[in-house]
DNA sequence: TTCCAGGGGTAGA
DNA sequence: TCTACCCATGGA
């Protein structure tokens, strides 16, 4: 079963995936031969792989599994797909920005700007509590273990399986899943969020209505536990709202080489706020995250 | 052993 | 608003 969807002008789909490590946390998996972005997607009809690839102008998506094909279900990939790749996100105003500043022009040039995303917030949000006062090496353990222990498996392949939905982990006991998932104190935020969605008592995906101000967001986002300002920078980014730098040690540590001093999170919200409402993005595109 | 990593929560000033 | 301290986990 096949998906052919079209991209916008300024979309690239090698940009978009290299933005930042996502495609490095399960269940994706990047296939480098291949050129591929794979991933297992627990959809209403089941559970499936879905295969990604590169096409000039279009994504062409490869589903394997047993499901019934229908409209349906091509509209559920589509809009999940469309989500992770953030299709939808208008970007040329941020290209327009970067044209005009010769230090930036290249990431108009390059078609920078979009970030590969999971196909929910919930998603996202799980995977930035798993990267906060933590080594990378341990977020990629960290979302393994999730997929591997609670994520609905594909038939045939059980060995492959997809992003836990709140249900799922909402279902598993706290001491199970803390066990399981060995995130350390992040597993009450992860288990908290899962059940309050799980529950009803919080409508996550409801949060990406798009006449959300930011700042009515971002107060949102704050309110969770286990999310701060990095975490909320973060995930406004994915949701298309750049006016905040995600100021991780990376950044810190990358002023603090340019400024020849130490520097605090505020000196690099500082540095980085002539850029305004899209400071956020040049911040994750700045040249020196490329060394 | 001790430190600390793509921070966050809390208490106290 | 700022600082100090603690936080589970696992690698160095």
């Amino acid at each position: 079963m096949l998906a052919l969807i079209p991209t916008p002008s300024d979309f690239s789909f090698p940009e978009t995936l290299s933005a930042h490590g996502w495609r490095r946390l399960a269940p994706f998996v990047w296939d480098d031969g291949a050129q591929t972005l794979e991933r297992v997607e627990e959809l209403q009809a089941g559970v499936v792989l879905l295969r990604l690839r590169d096409l000039e102008g279009h994504v062409l998506v490869d589903v394997q599994g047993h499901v019934e094909w229908n409209d349906t279900t091509e509209a559920e990939v589509v809009g999940r797909v469309r989500r992770m790749l953030q299709l939808d996100l208008p970007i040329d105003g941020f290209h327009t920005y970067c044209a005009s500043h010769p230090e930036l022009a290249h990431i108009a040039g390059c078609r920078r700007g979009r970030m590969l995303r999971g196909p929910t917030l919930h998603e996202d949000a799980v995977k930035v509590v798993a990267t906060t006062n933590t080594t990378w090496a341990q977020t990629i353990a960290m979302s393994a273990r999730l997929v591997e222990h609670f994520g609905a498996p594909l038939p045939g392949d059980s060995a492959r399986r997809a992003f836990p939905t709140p249900r799922r982990i909402a279902a598993v006991p706290f001491d199970e899943f803390a066990a399981k998932a060995r995130m350390g104190y992040r597993n009450a935020y992860v288990h908290g969020l899962a059940t309050a969605i799980a529950d009803g008592t919080l409508d996550l995906e409801g949060w990406q209505d798009k006449t959300l101000t930011a700042d009515v967001l971002r107060k949102r986002l704050l309110s969770l536990p286990g999310i701060g300002p990095y975490g909320a920078a973060c995930l406004m980014l994915y949701l298309g709202k750049p006016e905040h730098v995600n100021a991780d040690s990376v950044a810190r540590a990358a002023l603090g080489k340019e400024l020849g001093r130490v520097v605090t999170d505020k000196d690099v919200q500082t540095f980085f706020e002539e850029h305004g409402e899209w400071r956020g993005l040049v911040y994750n595109f700045y040249p020196w995250r490329d060394a």
